[in-house]
DNA sequence: CAGGATCCTTTACGATACTG
DNA sequence: CAGTATCGTAAAGGATCCTG
């Protein structure tokens, strides 16, 4: 009783900083938010599907960053039964959650663009 | 008017990832957030309050990370006219449009910690 | 096609010491 | 107090080549 009611800011505080660590450790790296970004936009998508999509990144990211969402259940991988093997990317359910924190960063991103250029052009 | 017909959705993506890029960019290494989600919640930290906030963080890196925002006018910085000289940071205006990103991020590190270790303890 | 292996460069970060 | 300077390490990322 008395334990719940001295709840401080700090207490709060660290719970939220925990938080933002937990966030940001599983999203580190250049590349997730745009797979994520990506995978939000059209689901299912091949590995070269994403080589395309994701500007700039090279097969051995892709690959390695891929891993790595798969292993917190934010992506699943499927290998087709095609000649030369086909895999397909997609959000799991979970991974679905992440959408509003991607949707808002992009927000403030297209925000932030027009407050330097200007309304007027991209 | 043709041309503007043909928006497709890779155009639409393209903007989509570009936003999420310059997000990226300017909220990039590994301390921006907590400085930013610290300064949500107290407004007005001077920097040894930040040192000590901003969990593991050093001087040279919170000197660093602060100018970085600064530049990007997401922070302020006001000299206050103390014995020793004292600094504050606050977040400006437009810093505080960051909110709604923070916010879901912190929001998701916390919902995602109660997945992995269940929702009775920390 | 999907990705692993290798090598190499860059830069991000941290610890420590020092200054107005 | 609020930083800067210097040095050193570790990790992240990129290019290229190779394989089932």
């Amino acid at each position: 009783m008395k334990k719940k009611a001295v709840v401080n800011d700090t207490a709060v505080c660290q719970v939220r900083m925990q938080a933002i660590s937990d966030t940001m450790s599983i999203l580190s790296g250049k590349w997730k938010f745009h797979i994520l970004g990506t995978l939000i936009e059209g689901n299912k998508l091949g590995f070269m599907d994403l080589l395309r999509e994701v500007n700039g990144i090279g097969t051995k990211m892709l690959s390695k960053e891929l891993q790595d969402l798969e292993m917190n259940r934010l992506v699943s991988r499927t290998v087709m039964n095609t000649k030369p093997i086909t895999v397909e990317y997609s959000l799991t359910e979970y991974g679905e959650t992440l959408s509003p924190v991607i949707n808002e960063l992009a927000k403030w991103g297209v925000e932030y663009r027009k407050s330097v250029y200007g309304d007027t052009q991209v």
